[in-house]
RNA sequence: GGCUCGGUAGCUCAGCCGGUUAGAGCGCGGGAUUCAUAACCCCGAGGUCGGGAGUUCAAGUCUCCCCCGAGCCA
């Protein structure tokens, strides 16, 4: 079974922020976790890079696009890899297989008979390459968005036929958990019932884009061009002529995951397109919300953005991966805050679930020959601790399912403080002193290894790092093991040898 | 201007179809303990549930009005 998912395919205008690291995280996060359900993931990332802000921003640096888009790429392709980012395709979409996909998927939406030229005037705006609804008699109009002055435009467009797909569209999105958070398809759902106008599709005059064949002097508008990387990446060895074919590559994709700003474009100009296109439909748009930093807005007049770049170089990836699956719903706005950041790395991570590791391991070796106690399984299978276990489990598995990874994380920190308090309600460094005590304390220190065992399991999608970290201080190699499997209860092996314990991860100094 | 969503402990938030002393995490204060990464565990604080009115035997939980914040549309 093949699970398609894709971010979306970033602006090289600037460098990456952290808007899209968060998105890209999250993303990979369900990439991992399906692939450890045994699906056949797609994970489709890349970047998009036509249009005249990016024409203007390289002649302003000396440069052709191309060599900005080349730079600009590349700190993607890098910054990804140093946050361990798991995708399995980068579109560009200055590719030659995306520019002849576009080509080819414009001539089946013209023959569909859904383009026509139209006449398009008015203040426009570079640097959201799109015409505002600002009256022509304003002389001298600002972008609200940008805070710099609009263009006035008049000029020969190619329209698609949106109008066309009005119930279709409205049916799609009425439909049952295609666009999520549920909060948001009400929002989608006003914009489509106010009448869905025709969008040009091309412009006239911008050079670093796709011609559009046929029509000399006509690049393709972004989103004509864009969205359909989610295709072009599965491209390669695919024939648009046979669906089935398209289908096999991966398309539809199960989920695209965007933010809530572009959710419009995904949720409604796109599934039109496709249907003119006669392409299948993506199963599912998910509009996260958007990170602010210490309660404001994040932006260069405020000087207070978080680069993800200098975020990683800081500190440890794996810890703002946690902070940022952990502590915000996916799905809302959220706020990034230092403070806190540090308090759950090292309360979670270091404190709770590190040092649980730590202690046990640390006692296991000393009492049990540098071991995992020798109990015999009657002792273990049915042991009391292990209902609570299963619980968290089940409740973890579902929450991933629903993008809800904080809660995800937060089931993963109850079974480890439930083992912390089993280890202080059985205090087995006081029972050890005790005569004949020795097999109560090896089940006790058992069900507790057993317990961080599948903690590291748990945190594989999230934290894929110190998940392998916490099995490999637990002498446990899961090269082919099978994840759902691995979650059962009662697998870790008595009488392997523990390597001595090392923290799974450095705290952060609060001076930082 | 229309619509939507929020406003609950210092902070971030849970609180389903209304019903015992309003919850969690973090922070803070105290205690206990020594296996452990000065970690873990336990206890505590008394928050007019944005404001006002209403419905009800009973309202953070429903209705209306107002204030504040965010968003979508115009």
């Amino acid at each position: 079974m093949t699970f398609t998912i894709t971010t979306p395919l970033y602006y090289v205008n600037d460098r990456p922020h952290l808007g899209s690291t968060y998105t890209t995280l999250a993303a990979d996060t369900l990439a991992r976790f399906q692939r450890l359900l045994g699906k056949q993931v797609n994970f489709i990332t890349g970047v998009d890079e036509h249009g005249q802000k990016i024409e203007r921003t390289a002649n302003q640096n000396k440069i052709s696009p191309l060599e900005h888009c080349d730079y600009i790429s590349a700190t993607y392709i890098d910054l990804w890899k140093e946050w361990n980012i798991s995708h399995d395709k980068f579109v560009r979409t200055t590719s030659s297989s995306h520019k002849q996909f576009v080509k080819k998927f414009f001539e089946r939406v013209v023959s569909s008979g859904d383009i026509y030229m139209g006449n398009q005037q008015g203040w426009y705006c570079v640097g959201c390459e799109e015409f505002k609804d600002v009256s022509k008699d304003n002389n001298d109009p600002i972008c609200d968005i940008h805070k710099k002055p609009l263009e006035w435009r008049d000029e020969e467009n190619l329209f698609f036929r949106l109008s066309k797909y009005q119930e279709q569209i409205e049916l799609l999105i009425n439909s049952k958990d295609f666009i999520q958070p549920k909060a948001r398809q009400n929002e989608v759902s006003n914009f489509v019932l106010s009448g869905l106008k025709d969008f040009s599709i091309s412009r006239v005059n911008i050079s670093w884009g796709i011609e559009v064949p046929g029509h000399k002097g006509h690049t393709f508008y972004v989103w004509f061009d864009a969205l359909l990387g989610y295709i072009s990446a599965l491209y390669d060895t695919s024939n648009l002529d046979s669906i089935s074919e398209l289908n096999i590559d991966g398309w539809p994709a199960s989920i695209h995951i965007i933010g809530k700003d572009i959710l419009r474009f995904h949720a409604v100009y796109w599934p039109a397109m496709l249907l003119s296109a006669g392409l299948p439909l993506p199963k599912k748009v998910f509009g996260h919300g958007f990170l602010t930093r210490e309660g404001q807005k994040m932006g260069k007049s405020l000087g207070n953005i978080l680069d993800p770049k200098v975020l990683i170089d800081q500190y440890n990836a794996e810890a703002v991966r946690w902070y940022l699956l952990r502590d915000f719903q996916f799905g809302q706005d959220g706020d990034f805050q230092h403070k806190r950041f540090v308090d759950l790395v090292n309360n979670d991570l270091a404190n709770t679930i590190g040092n649980l590791l730590n202690r046990t391991s640390t006692m296991a070796r000393k009492w049990f020959n540098n071991s995992v106690p020798d109990v015999n399984r009657e002792s273990i299978v049915n042991h009391q601790f292990s209902a609570e276990v299963k619980e968290y489990v089940s409740k973890y598995l579902s929450s991933m399912e629903e993008l809800r990874f904080d809660k995800s994380c937060q089931y993963i920190l109850s079974l480890a403080t439930s083992a912390n308090v089993y280890l202080n309600e059985n205090a087995p460094w006081k029972k050890i002193k005790e005569p004949d005590s020795i097999s109560i304390v090896a089940v006790d220190l058992y069900v507790v290894l057993e317990s961080v065992r599948i903690v590291g399991y748990l945190l594989a999608p999230l934290l894929p790092k110190l998940s392998q970290s916490i099995k490999s201080q637990l002498a446990i190699n899961d090269l082919d093991s099978n994840f759902v499997e691995s979650l059962r209860w009662g697998i870790l092996v008595p009488g392997t040898i523990l390597p001595i314990p090392e923290p799974i991860i450095e705290k952060i100094d609060v001076q930082k």
